[in-house]
DNA sequence: TAATTGAAAGAAAAGGTTTTCATGATTTTA
DNA sequence: TAAAATCATGAAAACCTTTTCTTTCAATTA
């Protein structure tokens, strides 16, 4: 009796309503045929009583529990992910989906909160921006429970995933900055483990290289603080940087402050910043990042659409893309002479 | 055969070890005797097969399902909730409890998500600045599942909860901008709605009526963008104020970004600007927000305890508090001459 | 009117655990 | 050494649904 839970159960409805408790069942699921007369009885009675189906017992007979576990990490220190959680959380209550929700750091690894939505018997999991290890890949293959990742890919997991192109990303703003006649630019990587910085920095450099131009590199761990005690450093060099690219949005806030006010620097004029990501405060006016935006809502869209389809077609193949982003022209960086050289600039949101 | 679901149950288990069902059970949940022996043989058995319980049927039996409900809103509009819905996360998560996750507009209403947080069996609900309705708790009640709330109270209702000292935090604010003589302050509501912005309001407006001082007042909706065509409208009058108190940071942020970028105005020589929140980018060197922090470690700290020893002790009264929060001096706002005036400065974090 | 069909509803099984109860083996006490 | 107590184990009930399988009853058809 230490927890006597009001437990209303459709054995109690069933009799108040004179029915059978299978009736009640029926009049509940929209499955099976019931009268019209019963169906009333039945929800009369569960109203008076306060009843409601016990989704365990539910899910325990249909092997069904429309939850999907949802992995997320970064969310307190980038804004970005702040809003993918938002948009994914909104987007699976409304396709009636119960988020089980798990935020872990960067570096966290999940083989200790897999088992946990394994026990809970999730029917699919998101995971964002954290790193699945493939043995435990291959435990959810095993449990038949399908893997979405947004903005992370393991080779030859069998999961589906969608990223940014982050690749392409690096090589527009290389384009960018070299048709601006910028002489010595500098990367600021995220860290040194996750492929979004890795090829952000990887199309970056592939453009620099090609026109023999070489780049300084600092690390800012995704971090505004770290981007800043960074830009300090690279800015305060005898040979300092014109433009700095930094693997995200935050650090390059880090990076305009330190330029502007821990060293009085003129933003473009004297260094261009660019970021990745395109959150509300690079639009600020006090920032005016230029930027690349990711397809946010593009990535959330396919990946909770992907991860519900395969928990419908378990045999189905993953699937797996990589989204354009967008450039965002705003005013932190200098611009080609013409500029009708065919860039894409975006509007603001 | 829809959903082929490699479901290994205990009796699988059992057969491999060669024990009965009842000692897999026993092996795994850390009641009742069993012998060392065959806990070894169970687990060996359970490692080959890939073994997990299966927590629907566990919570069946056990009435307990380690799961709360957890809803919260602003989240996208907000850091300030960002973070406590990172801290509530991560402490559930410690303590060993699931979190069924909902994300909602500040102005849903809870009552088409209650049922399915009951129909689920969560254990206890945490509700961060979304209004519960009083039917809505009374129907926790019935239920037998405990609420508690962060930063909204609702009278009479048998829920738990921890606010900011917001009447308090008003206060302070109104004598810290009249102790340094400003003489037409500004206040820039939230949303007309919630007891975060009223109550702040109200404890700055007492404050200012006993020294006779007039307030204009704008809203901001509690965004960015509103906040700052809010204060182009204040800032452009004739007879503009010199000093703006917004109900939270992002707004603050916005206002400032009108004053500084917009107008042409300098902070805090032309305008002092205070916040409330202490969101991280208040910290920014391009901001640098006089704010008053709320007391968010504590605030999620009480609100999670609280719950968990209301779900173990269901008789127990609900309890009620409301935490101070502390004046973060920046550069934001013109400080009294003396400054030796008793005010608590606090350090950054 | 008799035979056939169809719908509605009840009975019972199934789902995978935990827990109670009974049994058998082993150790302790008288 | 016999009786009592302890411990480990197995069998079976219980948790609350959904779903299958019968059964009943009314309506349709020949």
């Amino acid at each position: 009796m230490k927890h006597s839970r009001n437990s209303v159960t459709s054995i109690e409805v069933a009799k108040l309503a004179g029915v059978s408790q299978s009736s009640v069942s029926r009049a509940f699921s929209h499955e099976g045929p019931v009268s019209v007369k019963t169906r009333r009885k039945v929800l009369d009675a569960a109203r008076k009583l306060g009843y409601q189906p016990n989704a365990m017992a539910r899910s325990l007979i249909t092997r069904r529990t429309s939850m999907v576990g949802m992995v997320i990490a970064n969310v307190h220190n980038n804004p970005f992910y702040t809003e993918v959680l938002d948009l994914l959380s909104r987007k699976f209550q409304k396709l009636g989906q119960k988020v089980m929700l798990f935020i872990v750091n960067r570096d966290q690894n999940l083989d200790d909160i897999l088992p946990q939505l394994l026990e809970y018997q999730v029917e699919g999991i998101l995971v964002t921006v954290a790193t699945l290890s493939s043995t435990m890949a291959k435990e959810c293959e095993r449990w038949g429970r399908p893997v979405a990742m947004i903005n992370r890919y393991v080779p030859g997991v069998h999961a589906s995933w969608f990223c940014c192109a982050n690749y392409e990303g690096g090589k527009m703003v290389a384009k960018l900055l070299l048709d601006a006649n910028h002489q010595r630019p500098a990367f600021l990587a995220g860290s040194e483990d996750t492929t979004t910085s890795i090829d952000r920095e990887r199309g970056f450099m592939e453009i620099l290289n090609q026109e023999k131009v070489e780049a300084l590199r600092e690390i800012g761990e995704y971090t505004y603080q770290d981007a800043y005690d960074a830009a300090i450093r690279l800015l305060d060099r005898k040979d300092p940087p014109d433009a700095i690219f930094c693997a995200n949005d935050i650090m390059a806030l880090g990076v305009m402050d330190a330029a502007k006010n821990g060293l009085g620097l003129k933003i473009p004029e004297e260094v261009s910043i660019i970021g990745f990501d395109d959150i509300p405060m690079s639009s600020w006016s006090s920032y005016s990042l230029t930027t690349v935006r990711q397809p946010i809502q593009r990535m959330v869209d396919a990946s909770v659409e992907e991860l519900l389809n395969r928990i419908e077609n378990p045999e189905r193949e993953p699937l797996q893309e990589v989204i354009p982003g967008e450039l965002v022209i705003r005013g932190s960086a200098r611009m080609p002479g013409g500029l009708s050289s065919g860039w894409v600039i975006s509007q603001d949101r």
